[in-house]
DNA sequence: CCACCTTTGAAGGTT
DNA sequence: AACCTTCAAAGGTGG
């Protein structure tokens, strides 16, 4: 919203990247202080403190290295952006297990300490579609492509297919890079003879459909075209699916085990800049320090990110943006409102209230009680988003001070001691 | 078993 | 325009 430029979100950021940082300078003082053990207090936490710390002097070497690693990263975009699409992208692995147009060449990959985390592997086969071989293959069934004939429209469709991408199945070669005033070659050219073609013809076959319904088109993880996408999950564990059928709940367990088989998989969001961050990092600071709660690991993450210079945050800003791309491409008629339970399902949505009332009204998870930590913004004093020309000079963080963190995760459970790892 | 926690960012909706 | 709400990942925790 406020980070990629006013146009809205279909946009897809167009300019995100445009944009020059202007306080760099003052950015780079703060980021030698961002670990002090006095904003480290902030946290409440000495395990916290510990692992920031012994972070510091790693967190050196890995801003180097993530350093080096932009820099390769720009040079292999020029690199991708020479490579047809169209030809078996074997060479193209995955350091964020994004989409396909995502994957990036090895030298990209994080040396180290990174990727391990997830189980994540991409997969290079030959003589699949374009796209598969770099699919991360925990996100989906390897089964052969198939393609649903059922396409039917889905009503209520909120994403509006934008000028660029209204011919999905016709889109002209580079059509859309110009509107999105990318500065170097398109990222996702859509070339006459290559995956565009042949994905619109195999869709083309099934319908004459404009638009299709994932929910309805998807099974599997497999995305319309046969392509197993990771944004496609199978409705299995969480609450995802329950917006499909909530009756579900009410009956028996083995009824219920049999009627999960046949869900239908679900579109998740595209992952943002801070999540695709999330994921390559979290490993890390898991290594780093023994802590293995989530909430603990984000708010270490958190703190970095606000520490990451504009060049390593804009990586991941980049990043986003191209999955947002491709995610609007793959699916057009989705909507983020189409994983909204708390609309279609009174009982999460009372849950959910109930919760925030608690914490002294009904709003957002972000808003609460403000207690805990200096939410204040991170001492980094710049948009989040380098390219947005209406962003302010305060970082997010600091523009959301509204909504200031719970940070109430209860540290002490976790001792110091166990709380850092002896470097092996 | 499942919601919660915790983070930031994006998107969609509301005021 | 500004604000609000929800979801995206992750895995331990607690009801």
């Amino acid at each position: 919203m406020p980070q990629l430029n006013g146009g809205g979100g279909d946009d897809l950021g167009a300019n995100d990247e445009m944009i020059p940082f202007k306080d760099e300078e003052d950015h780079e003082k703060i980021r030698e202080s961002a670990f002090t053990e006095s904003d480290l207090a902030d946290l409440k936490s000495s395990l916290v403190n510990e692992s920031e710390i012994s972070q510091n002097s790693n967190s050196a070497v890995i801003r180097r290295g993530q350093q080096e690693d932009q820099r390769i990263y720009t040079d292999k975009r020029e690199h991708l952006d020479d490579v047809p699409r169209h030809q078996d992208g074997g060479m193209y692995k995955a350091p964020y297990s994004g989409y396909p147009f995502l994957m990036l060449p090895e030298p990209y990959l994080p040396n180290g300490p990174v990727s391990p985390s997830s189980n994540k592997v991409s997969v290079v086969q030959q003589g699949m579609h374009p796209l598969t071989p770099l699919l991360p293959y925990d996100h989906f069934n390897p089964s052969p492509p198939h393609i649903p004939t059922d396409v039917s429209q889905k009503p209520g469709v909120h994403r509006h297919q934008s000028q660029e991408i209204s011919g999905f199945y016709s889109l002209p070669q580079g059509q859309i890079t110009p509107s999105m005033n990318w500065p170097n070659q398109p990222v996702y050219p859509l070339p006459s003879c290559g995956f565009r073609q042949s994905f619109s013809s195999s869709l083309q076959s099934s319908s004459s459909f404009p638009r299709f319904s994932h929910s309805l088109m998807l099974q599997s993880g497999m995305h319309p075209t046969g392509i197993p996408h990771p944004a496609i999950v199978p409705p299995s564990g969480k609450q995802e699916h329950d917006q499909f059928d909530r009756s579900i709940y009410t009956k028996s367990h083995a009824e219920l085990k049999r009627e999960k088989e046949p869900k239908k998989p679900v579109i998740k969001k595209p992952l943002n800049a801070f999540m695709l961050y999330m994921k390559e990092m979290r490993a890390k600071v898991i290594a780093e320090c023994t802590l293995k709660e989530s909430a603990a690991i984000n708010q270490i993450l958190g703190r970095r990110w606000h520490a990451l210079t504009r060049e390593e945050q804009a990586k991941y800003y980049e990043l986003a943006r191209k999955e947002r791309q491709l995610h609007m491409q793959l699916y057009p008629s989705w909507s983020a409102r189409d994983n909204y339970i708390t609309l279609l399902t009174v009982p999460r949505r009372k849950k959910k209230c109930i919760r925030y009332l608690q914490r002294g009204r009904c709003a957002s998870p972000h808003s609460s009680d403000g207690s805990a930590i200096d939410s204040s913004p991170s001492p980094v004093n710049h948009p989040p988003n380098p390219a947005s020309p209406t962003s302010s000079p305060l970082p997010q963080s600091a523009k959301r001070s509204a909504h200031p963190p719970r940070l109430s995760l209860d540290f002490s459970r976790i001792t110091t001691e166990s709380a850092v790892r002896q470097p092996q």
